[in-house]
DNA sequence: TTGACACTACGAATTAATTAGTACTATAAG
DNA sequence: CTTATAGTACTAATTAATTCGTAGTGTCAA
């Protein structure tokens, strides 16, 4: 059998980002945010935010005539969580490759590192 | 339409961690890698190469009576290219998030850090 | 009151990903 | 030579992910 997916696949992610940002959203709201990227339809949009009403990320309330759906948990945690189940699948849940990729890349500059040495020493 | 992984999908991944161990394998070299980690069938391996090989991730030769599998890119080229496709999907192409994802959720050490940065030294 | 409109409910089609069975072939052992 | 074995080829089934159409319902304006 195939596993199901333990973090939101793209396209609920894509749907998340609007309500994220939104803080709440109707099925219009994110209908209408998606469109400018590409063609979808509202039905569509609908079924995804019952899928993710359903596997927990969205909670909904009816406001007038429409429902109203706002995040269950925050961003932070969810993109953590998909984070560390990339690190699992790809790397065996070591971070340190990760790290090294971005690095070499050149994904991550070296302004970037100081920043986030910043942040290590402000956190300590 | 639903769009094709563009990426190495999860059980592909792993498929091809066995082949880049081996540097080259037979299907059932993979095979009995898998079964330490989980029940699969022989034919199942079978088709994955098979389809690896169709998206151009293996090549292979007859080596006697079986197929012996090479890797065509080599890991760190693929890797990376999952790396940047999941900076694009969760992080809209800036991995600097992500940094700061590893470091606040402990997922990298200060001392892991300052690995890197000796890398960084050294690569300039 | 009637028609347009906005929304929901329900169902279904499509495709990729994953899994594996069965038939066929060739080789090596007895 | 016959048979067990190890491999391939082909086919197919299943499920998750994604997409959207149609029917139904209620509201508001003309």
């Amino acid at each position: 059998m195939r596993p199901r997916h333990t973090t939101l696949t793209p396209q609920e992610l894509e749907i998340m980002k609007v309500v994220w940002e939104c803080d709440s959203a109707t099925v219009r709201d994110v209908y209408e945010a998606l469109l400018k990227q590409r063609k979808i339809a509202y039905t569509t949009v609908m079924t995804m935010m019952k899928i993710l009403e359903t596997k927990g990320y969205l909670k909904k309330r009816r406001q007038d005539r429409a429902f109203v759906y706002q995040p269950v948990r925050p961003k932070n945690q969810v993109i953590g969580g998909m984070i560390r189940e990339f690190i699992d699948r790809v790397f065996n849940g070591a971070a340190e490759p990760l790290l090294v990729h971005l690095v070499k890349s050149r994904h991550i500059s070296e302004k970037d590192l100081q920043k986030i040495i910043r942040i290590v020493e402000e956190t300590k």
